[in-house]
Parts: structure tokens; sequence; C-alpha cells
DNA sequence: CTTGACCTTCGCCTTAGAGCGAAGGTTTAT
DNA sequence: ATAAACCTTCGCTCTAAGGCGAAGGTCAAG
């Protein structure tokens, strides 16, 4: 057996999680829920990672950050081990993901837009509450007061 | 007593649902997470709603619109019943949830120019998967491929 | 007076998303 | 030798906003 003065890059599920920035727990779930290979073991169950876990495993928390769930990055990460797969494929979901938060985004400006439309509707005073123009105008047949 | 021939405004929760576009069932959710008041009921326990009470829960459903949740809309209509709350109490409230949605929003705007930039680094070709530069960005120590 | 539409309360289920934590038992490291 | 890290499984948590169904009471119309 060859003894190279690098460290092996044999992990431990506790090393390889710190090394990613999650937790062991995070790393044995993503195996459960298949999106991390069973790795080899030691014959006492250790689990023993390589570098490769490591990339899957950044490249899971990457993909998060991009906005895809869980279930969304294990498709992605099906691609990848599929050989029959192309990039057109990986591809094709970015931009649907990419679709999906546009569309949140727009959602998520009309309420902002409407919140806008409240503020200014309401001169900043103290009027009591009772008398409050944002609140009638949240009371449904918006008597809109001021144009 | 007096009557008029107008129906009287005595609305049963089903009624006073159907005017507001909600189920009976969320009205009854709604008074007992405290948001509806607890209506005045019938000898045989029904519940009997006004004018009011319709008004309340359109409150609720513009709100919630506007990207309040429903514990959020309680402070709204706790301001509104106390009458010690004054117009800039909701008003900081509203802008308030502004710069919350701001922030998601501009968060998820992040995430979108990481997909841009993710599909403008794939070619929109037919390689395998294991060698799509999406998949490679993604993992991690991204080797930006093209520039 | 009966039938069907409504109503009551109660309490568990759902959907989605992501893990966390504890118990009880090894292994490895110091 | 002892503590830290690890293993397993199972179930629990949390948010949000209700949905659903059971078991039973009530009301209005034919």
């Amino acid at each position: 057996m060859p003894s190279p003065t690098s460290v092996p890059p044999q992990l431990t599920v506790g090393r390889l999680a710190a090394l990613a920035d999650v937790s062991a727990n995070a790393v044995r779930f993503y195996e459960r829920e298949g999106l991390m290979h069973v790795p080899t073991k030691t014959e006492s169950g250790y689990r023993l990672y390589d570098a490769e876990a490591l990339q899957r495993l950044r490249f899971i928390k990457q993909a998060q950050h991009c906005g895809f769930t869980l279930s969304e990055v294990q498709a992605l990460l099906q691609l990848r081990d599929e050989t029959s797969s192309c990039c057109n494929d990986v591809r094709s979901k970015v931009i649907e993901k990419k679709l999906e938060l546009e569309a949140r985004i727009k959602a998520m400006k009309a309420m902002s837009a409407a919140l806008d439309q409240l503020i200014a509707d309401c001169s900043n005073d103290a009027r009591p509450a009772g008398d409050c123009s944002i609140l009638a105008s949240l009371s449904g047949s918006a008597k809109r007061r001021a144009r």
C-alpha cells in the first residue's frame, strides 16, 4: 500500500460536512434523499468520502443558492450522472427555473407597488388609526381618498 | 321591534364567507386565530355577522394580497381596534413590510442573475452533461470556462 | 314532517422544505 | 482510559393557512 505524505482524501462525514459548511446530519439526509451517493464505508460502518463527494456537496449548496429546491437539485444531479443526458437538458432546467424566479419577482413587485400606493395615500400624520386611509384602502371596496 | 323591508344585515358564516370569497372554514379559522371577532350568536349557536365583519374579512384578504402574513394582519387589525394607535403606527408597519419585500426581491434577483450567468456560460449545444459548464460552475470552485 | 342545506365543535391531515435530535452503541483519537 | 466523533433508526419540528370529515344539531321549504 502506498503511503503518500499528503493526507488520504478519505473524509468522514463530519469532515466532509465541515468542508462544505453544512451539518453532518444534512449530508446523511442528502444521502437518504438520493442526492449524495452512498459512500464506501469502513468495516465499522463509517462513511468515507472522496473529493468527488465534496464537489457534489458543494454543487448542492450552490444550486440551492440559485433557488433550486432539493428535489430539483436531485434532477440536475441525475442529469450529471446519466451519460445519456446532454448540456441542453441542463440548460433548459436552468432556464425554466429562471422563468419561475422572474414570475415570483413580478408578483412581489406588484405587492410592493400596492404598498407604495398605500403609503402614498397616507399622509404621515397622527390621525387615529380608525381614520387611517391605509386601513380604509385595505378594507375592500377601497374608497380611495385623494388622488 | 322594527321590521324594515330590507333584509337584516345578519349573515351566517357561510354567507359572509361567500361575500368575501373565502371558505366558511377560513372564517372560523380567523376567529380562532384572533383575526375576526367572536360574533354574536343565535340561541342555537349560529354565528351572526354584520357589515362590519365583512369589511374586516375583506381587509384580511387585501392585506394578504399585499404580502402580509396572517399574524401581521392581526397586528394591523389590532392597531385598528385600539384607540391608542395612530395612522403613523400603521404606516410604519406598511413601510417595514415594503422593505422586507424589497429585500426578498433583491435576493431573488441575485439568484436570477446567477442563473443568467450560468445560461450565458453554456453554449447551447449537445455536449454530454458530464462536460456541461453549468454543472461545472455549480460545483463550487467554479473553474469558469469562457469569459 | 321530512329532507336537504347549513350550522356546531373537535381534532387530525395536508403540502413543501429541510433538516434536527435523542437514544443507544461503536470507534478513533489524545 | 476517556472523550470526541461516528454509526444507526425513528420520529419530531417548524411555518403557513387552512382542508377534511365525523358526529350531531338546526332551519326552511315543500
